[in-house]
DNA sequence: TCCGTATATTCGCATATGCGCATATACGGA
DNA sequence: TCCGTATATGCGCATATGCGAATATACGGA
């Protein structure tokens, strides 16, 4: 039951909700998310952890970075329908996949 | 999107999803809910009226009592999966509906 | 009209939440 | 070892939220 409410308490907030929607894309390491999101570390690293507190993430270290993906989790099948019925199709998470991609493929080139 | 985020918010409060929980079951007035619950009329009254800010929950008046019923918008479809799969597999969300059913018949018994 | 029941709202308080800033920690490379 | 990058966390502040008590409003019946 706590489990529950604090799963949904960490979905009414926008960044959150914008982050779970890049998440559900692909595995990203903290700057993925500020770069697309645009916004301070401080804010991506708290809200990351709030979800990995609800057991929604999870985190993965390698080197200096570390990557969070998406618990899919039988208790959380509401958020599969909430993602592509609820969020897909507003035009700020369709922009922030949009930027994603950018900013991965500018990486991929720095990286060259 | 304000609208989901309201949504989701009115979500994450355990009262509120014991009252989606009993409105999923049937049209209620807040009499019917105070009693299940067993929490006092102002508790009742003002999460009621969140749900109903929030669009999730209609209300009709007759005589001096309200009646709430939970509005199916296509937007909320989720709420679907949640009740089904995350609610009613739980015993506080079970017991309520017991709890409700108990109530009703004291009530129509009180009736006759 | 007066009363009792049903419901909504205002107020004040306690706690929770979100934020930026500064700082701490962890890691790889020079 | 020292430095730069990546990430997490403590702190203080502003705002939001939840609650009970008291009060307001609405309605039907005597």
């Amino acid at each position: 039951m706590q489990k529950l409410l604090n799963t949904l308490k960490s979905l009414s907030d926008e960044t959150r909700l914008r982050l779970i929607n890049l998440l559900y894309e692909k595995e990203l390491c903290v700057c993925d998310l500020m770069e697309t999101l645009q916004v301070t570390q401080t804010k991506v690293s708290r809200h990351l952890s709030y979800l990995k507190n609800a057991g929604l993430v999870s985190d993965r270290k390698h080197a200096q970075w570390v990557y969070y993906s998406i618990v899919h989790d039988d208790e959380n099948q509401f958020l599969d329908t909430l993602v592509f019925n609820n969020l897909r199709n507003k035009d700020l998470f369709k922009d922030d996949l949009k930027n994603l991609y950018e900013w991965l493929q500018r990486k991929n080139i720095a990286c060259d």
